[in-house]
RNA sequence: GCCGCUGUGGCGAAAUGGCAAACGCAGUUGACUCAAAAUCAGCCGGGAGCAAUCCCUUGUCGGUUCAAGUCCGACCAGCGGCACCA
């Protein structure tokens, strides 16, 4: 039955399609073609230099809509980068001695060209991005000075994280449990130094806003923005203090309700205030206390765990509602960065400062309860109630006494409502070598300039560099790129040492794609007006936040300086699932990845069983926004699938005539041929199902492949022991199989081109019309009537469809079973869904 | 602690409020083979029964409905995000 001389080889079939595709350039995005315009994105990659199926997933989810958008008629972008920068390269040059650029071009040429290129992707490679090259990063500084121009790109002093060992500020990531991740034994600082800031604070409200025209994205990313953003209403209150008239402490409050009950004020240590407030009697125990909190790691001063620490200052603040006299302390639970930098103390309607009182025995001063009664508090009451002991606002409830209150504080001059965000300014510094440098110049003159924009780009030194892992920036040490003439006096000058964080280089990666090669500008402002938004982004969960807020920010700021024109860059997102496996090292099922010793490569798989058997059981484990376990026992089921494709050819191609068939067959021939027409009906169900599941709506991509199978399974069983075949049978046989290759085609890229090319058809399958399916074979006359009593099933009969209820009704009750059960019974009634279900309902 | 998501066979999963478990993995039986592998075909949630057949089953407990995996409420478990944000 099988001819045994052709053998499925995808390692040949593949390579074969793969060089064709990319000589003959089927993928190429044309500007302002006439077909209607597709962007399809993936996050681009970082080159850490070896892909795993883990890292597949993503690739093939968005490939199979790329590819899905191009039969359908579109003009579609599908680009591909890499995110260049970042500190491993850095590491393997102080741990092998490899500069980071020959490191990081040695990964990216490996990655693309026996990782990427061989999973079956189609990329516009024409449009590549590199982040780490000068012609990319000239456009990274370019943008820099964009933002320095319009006051999005400012210096302030901030407590950052450092570690004494590297002479670095470290990101947040790369401290663990309070230790420098480099140096487990070393205690990371908390420093104030002068950094570097992108102001995304100013579109903190359209950032939070505009979420909601977001309808493409996920529910989840929406709402972790939304936190992240962390928008709370409330009021600014003005403290005064005793004895010192000209000092006055705005605190920030979103309880304005509770004003009657503040007992104490607390400050941040780092609050400007504080040296002044101290008097000479706490003087020793508050600057103790100052320098014990710089040296706790943030994560081990916002530990929740950890007991509420403080020191009074010695002052007295006044409540400008009740001007009682109450202690101000210093904690390091009043974060600087948050509102004013201090907090009015309400033990009995805040646990945190219930906490605080309880420990330093701080009075406790009830103002609101349930039935504004007052009782012995355990813990802080913080829900809404009644206030009492709040004079003239006793007896309202907490929400009517929130707008009274900052109504009465605002006409005296003592409050005003204030909007606050949790989120805070973007901290772009970085004290490494491997990163885009800032463009900036220091003078001890003229104090800090913008470099000239027709000076671009500020190259990194590729010579001269010495990567030792310690003391802090390599570029310090490079003298002769230090120095620079002032572009104020032409006086001696130096360059900034740090470089951006890797975020900014992929916050506008997707708007360079438009016009990748331009030389001139970041990118022609038509093209991105043409080709943006992205229309489908696909990419981990993990940058919900970061890049994702990050580059609705950008695309804001751009905006606004008029260098494109809309306002949000992504319109529908996909957030896909991890891929797991058992990693030994942890015990558990785990994220796929190297550190966790649990990754499967992709080149042995792909040698044995092809790309294409990957691709299927990536997309058929499960749906794509799901976690999935790597299986290669599943994906050998997939293989086997291919395989079966593949022997199903031959021996159609042998025994039946197969040939393409483009069009419909009319349904009336089949008429006599029950079998046949069942399988005319399969296919088409087949071609609706897959459409449909493939569609952006949906991208259910499991249950796509599973429809196909189902047709395969069918086509095997209609041939089976079949040794000739009639005309009208080979028809229908052809016309399935055609198709099944068109809908195969997103899915098993390289499986379908080769069949299509032995079917005889034209160069290439990618360039076809996504099938159509024909109605007409849909139309059946028998339906699956469901007998149920009582919500149980009892029976299943086939019968003629579009029956009236009265004539369902009759067939259900004259059937012996129901009859039987009738017996002795009332009948309740009966509900008839007609072509589906008749449900007997009897009494008990 | 707060917010969110998810609980369905041995496993991954499927099911516009209308036949629970499609499709695949593992298992198992048969055909082919001297044999094995591969392949092709069948079985494959649990229980009772020789059998036809019957009963039970979507984390737990309630509710709405003629009908609930699906909708509502409470709880339990797992995962994820945020975590002293005043």
């Amino acid at each position: 039955m099988i001819p045994s001389n052709i053998e499925y080889k995808p390692k040949e079939i593949e390579s074969k399609w793969q060089e064709k595709w990319e000589k003959t350039s089927i993928h190429k995005a044309i500007d302002f073609d006439k077909k209607p315009k597709y962007y399809s994105l993936v996050m681009f990659p970082y080159p850490s230099g070896d892909l795993h199926m883990g890292h597949m997933r993503v690739y093939t989810i968005s490939d199979v809509i790329s590819r899905h958008k191009r039969m359908l008629g579109f003009n579609v972008l599908n680009p591909m980068g890499f995110d260049a920068f970042g500190l491993p390269a850095e590491n393997a040059a102080i741990e092998r001695k490899i500069p980071p650029n020959e490191w990081t071009k040695k990964n990216i040429d490996h990655m693309k060209n026996k990782q990427l290129k061989r999973m079956g992707t189609s990329y516009d490679w024409d449009r590549e991005v590199v982040s780490c090259n000068v012609d990319y990063y000239k456009w990274t500084q370019w943008l820099f000075l964009q933002f320095y121009k319009h006051n999005l790109a400012y210096q302030k002093d901030a407590p950052v994280n450092w570690c004494p060992k590297c002479q670095t500020v470290l990101a947040n990531e790369q401290v663990e449990e309070g230790k420098c991740w480099r140096h487990d034994d070393t205690t990371v600082e908390r420093k104030m130094m002068r950094q570097w800031f992108l102001k995304i604070t100013r579109y903190a409200e359209e950032l939070l806003r505009d979420l909601e025209k977001l309808s493409g994205w996920p529910e989840r990313v929406k709402l972790m923005q939304k936190n992240w953003i962390g928008k709370s209403e409330g009021a600014e209150i003005v403290f005064g203090v005793s004895a010192k008239s000209d000092i006055k402490i705005p605190v920030y409050t979103t309880r304005p309700d509770t004003i009657y009950g503040v007992t104490f004020l607390v400050l941040a240590p780092e609050h400007p205030l504080v040296s002044e407030l101290t008097t000479n009697e706490n003087k020793e125990k508050v600057q103790a206390y100052i320098k014990q909190t710089a040296l706790l790691s943030e994560i081990e001063r916002l530990s929740e765990s950890k007991a509420k620490t403080g020191v009074p200052l010695g002052s007295f603040a006044i409540n400008p509602f009740t001007n009682q006299k109450i202690p101000i302390w210093i904690s390091d639970y009043a974060l600087l960065e948050y509102g004013t930098g201090a907090v009015m103390g309400v033990p009995a309607h805040d646990s945190r400062d219930f906490e605080f009182a309880k420990k330093f025995g701080v009075e406790i001063k009830q103002v609101i309860s349930s039935d504004g009664l007052s009782r012995e508090l355990l813990k802080a009451y913080i829900e809404p109630g009644v206030l009492m002991n709040s004079d003239t606002f006793n007896g309202l409830h907490s929400e009517d006494a929130k707008r009274k209150i900052i109504q009465y504080g605002n006409e005296k001059g003592f409050s005003k409502t204030r909007i606050t965000y949790r989120l805070r300014d973007w901290l772009i510094s970085r004290q490494r070598y491997w990163g885009c440098p800032i463009p900036v110049i220091y003078c001890d003159k003229c104090g800090v300039s913008p470099v000239n924009e027709n000076e671009l780009p500020v190259a990194l030194p590729e010579s001269g560099i010495e990567f030792t892992g310690s003391g802090g920036s390599p570029l310090l040490k490079s003298k002769e790129w230090l120095s620079v003439k002032c572009p104020k006096c032409n006086a001696q000058a130096r360059r900034e040492t740090d470089t951006m964080d890797t975020f900014i280089c992929s916050s506008y990666y997707y708007l360079r794609y438009s016009d990748a090669k331009n030389e001139k500008i970041a990118f022609d402002k038509e093209k991105v007006n043409y080709w943006l938004p992205v229309d489908q982004y696909v990419g981990g969960v993990e940058h919900a936040i970061l890049h994702l807020l990050y580059s609705r920010f950008f695309t804001k700021a751009l905006r606004d300086s008029e260098l494109l024109n809309f306002d949000e860059p992504f319109t529908n997102l996909l957030s896909q699932g991890m891929v797991t496996m058992f990693s030994s090292k942890e015990g558990k099922i785990a994220k796929m990845s190297k550190s966790k010793g649990n990754v499967v490569g992709t080149t042995e798989f792909f040698d044995e069983y092809g790309a294409d058997a990957a691709r299927l059981f990536i997309l058929f484990a499960a749906p794509p926004e799901q976690e999935i376990e790597w299986s290669t026992q599943g994906a050998i089921g997939q293989y086997r699938f291919v395989e079966r494709i593949w022997r199903l050819f031959f021996n159609l191609k042998e025994n039946a005539n197969l040939q393409l068939f483009e069009g419909f067959i009319p349904v009336e021939t089949l008429h006599e041929t029950p079998l046949l027409k069942d399988l005319y009906r399969i296919a088409n169900y087949t071609i609706k199902s897959v459409s449909e599941d493939i569609s952006s709506e949906k991208y259910i991509f499991n249950t796509a492949i599973a429809r196909m199978t189902e047709m395969v399974n069918a086509m095997y069983r209609f041939i089976l022991n079949k040794k000739t075949y009639s005309d009208i049978e080979i028809k229908i046989l052809s016309f399935s199989f055609t198709n099944l290759l068109k809908l195969l085609a997103p899915f098993a890229p390289h499986l379908a081109e080769e069949l299509w090319e032995k079917s005889g058809g034209a160069y290439s399958i990618h360039q076809q019309k996504w099938p159509d399916y024909d109605k007409q074979a849909l139309v059946t006359d028998e339906i699956d009537l469901v007998i149920q009593m009582g919500g149980k099933k009892i029976d299943v009969l086939t019968t003629k469809k579009g029956q009236s209820q009265k004539e369902l009704e009759k067939i259900a009750l004259s059937l012996e079973k129901v009859k039987a059960r009738l017996d002795g019974k009332e009948l309740v009634k009966v509900v008839v869904v007609p072509d589906k279900i008749v449900n007997i309902v009897v009494k008990q």
